[in-house]
DNA sequence: TTCTAATCGAGACGGTACGTCCCGTCTTGCC
DNA sequence: GGCAAGACGGGACGTACCGTCTCGATTAGAA
């Protein structure tokens, strides 16, 4: 019977929405460890197999779904580096703000640490894309002569939004307005100390 | 037949000591989420509930094995602000270069998040010493006068080792001694601010 | 655009044959429990809709492609009962002697047990010619004088090559041209007494 | 904690027999092809791995729980050939009359022909056994005198039963004790030209 | 010293989930 | 319409661990 390749046969986008989904809300009600592969496809109303179709394994499902939760805001727009840095760290403030996003974002954390896969995945993802809004941030300031002009970019990505990670993953405390202003303070005196 | 309550038993010291070597061991060889209490009991020669008869749940064994190594240094001893710190932030790069440290302290931050038992031993164990640690270095500073009195001392706990942690957890990139002198300036900087 | 309503569609020769060879093909590799409709599909480069179209299960479509092998001789043509009776266990036998073909009438044998369709299907297909072929021999036999006139024919159908059915598909023995004397000889004895 | 090896685990003996028992109402209910190993532990209230702790695969399990189903009655004690073959018989009339036991046989039949271990076992358990007993109705009649000497041993193993097995397993027919009478009076004959 | 009860290694227990395979049906787009 | 391709929901496969329970066989503290 050969024939010219004939007829495709696609992936469902209404099965694949379900499937996001349904991880989602499993991810809010057991957090990633938690996350059954069995348990997102009963909820989905869909086969384990249209799941492994789609993605090899939990991890890349997961790093996948997690990918459009993480999205954040455009180019910083503000006059000075106070403002752009308080529009990052609100931004940043507001995803731990998010139901179970904390526990989420340490499990991804540990789990990119074990899979060079996920992390990389992760990294193009989110990391990347969030350093890069932070370098800009830093990049205006000094173009504004509000930070020196040979301080370390690097290092900058590791301050300003660390504390408030720290804050409520770490220590396990909340996160007030009335914190976030003191942050904003400090992170600031930290950069141009830098 | 009825007799007084006789004598008693109590759990074997090597018993629980061959229990801890394996935890560590298997923690080395696979991470946090690779343990399982099958092969800790095989490795330790033991049955599995000797394991259970110490420890409740795999988590409380892995979380008080991991107290064990989270040992910190004793009090501050230096004559000055950046000295205590620097020692502070030392010991912590010392703890996030240990092999697997940094995603055990993911997983067990998002375990804690999600479990109030395991939280509160966390805390007890690792984040009020840790905590009171940088108090005393904080505190001693105000009393140098380097500091402002009426610094928010809660803040100054969000802002010691948060960069660091970023760095490597988040990051997932390395801490190179260059970067620690320059983290111990930019962080005595920001408490200066607070 | 709006075309004349265009003819039906009728089911292609090609494709059928093509299935059908399939499923003997993979008869012959595995056997009737390890035959999947899916590689039959795929052995055939056919769709498993072509399949499904043309029979509405696995039994369905085995159970008719087997059919086609387990035709019979003609009528008998011999002088006398030996002669006709011989005819008949020997085309039996070749079928047992063919490859998969034993545990094929016993895997259809134990379905149509349980299944009155699949039972009806082949009673009709294989059962009803096999018996009257069969009759056909003992009513000559009759008419010739060498059995009784009075013998119980529905029993004589469960005489003839049951034993041979047995030696193979039981008892998973081989069957010889001598075996093939002897049954032949001892069945006539058995009809004589019936 | 190098030990001497102390205590056991053993197999408990409720949970084989929940087994056994869930294994043949399994069987009753949709046949050998229809057992499936989950359905098994749902039914028998047991975890699969206790199933497969005790038998390395589905073949072996059903084989063996089979064999129970199948066992037959002792020695033959009658005064002449008729008598014992008559019993012999009866009790294999008693089996094909067991609800479901034809279709197990079928199936078993089936699968011992592709499968060595299976047909092994079988053979053991149940074959040898029975061709025994017909060999010793057989040498019996032999020594009173009322069978040929040189009668073909093997070949009586096939006359016995086989037509009672055609008539139900194969034709799907009924048996009754009309025709019981009739089989015996046809297979004696048939013994006696062999 | 004897008794007795909790501990020990071992591993079976009921479960849950893994990732794969196939069932029989449904869907898509070409012919 | 039939067709090849293959995705779909479903369900079973055999394996690995989970945390619990049950065995006899040590221990060792209290009598």
């Amino acid at each position: 019977m050969s024939r010219p390749p004939a007829g495709a046969a696609v992936h469902r986008a209404d099965v694949t929405e379900a499937i996001r989904a349904a991880v989602l809300q499993e991810l809010a009600t057991g957090g990633y460890a938690r996350v059954s592969m069995e348990a997102v496809a009963r909820r989905a109303g869909v086969g384990k197999a249209a799941i492994y179709r789609r993605w090899p394994s939990k991890l890349a499902l997961i790093g996948d779904v997690i990918g459009d939760v993480l999205v954040q805001p455009g180019p910083p727009t503000g006059h000075d580096l106070q403002t752009d840095l308080r529009s990052l760290m609100e931004s940043f403030a507001g995803l731990l703000a998010t139901p179970d996003l904390p526990a989420i974002m340490a499990d991804l954390a540990s789990e990119a640490l074990r899979n060079g896969d996920l992390s990389e995945r992760i990294t193009a993802t989110v990391g990347t894309p969030f350093g890069q809004r932070t370098l800009e941030v830093v990049d205006r300031a000094v173009a504004r002569g509000e930070l020196s002009a040979d301080l370390h970019r690097e290092a900058a990505l590791d301050l300003t939004v660390s504390c408030l990670y720290w804050r409520v993953v770490v220590r396990r405390s909340t996160l007030e307005p009335a914190d976030l202003d003191r942050f904003v303070a400090t992170v600031t005196a930290g950069l141009k100390a830098l």
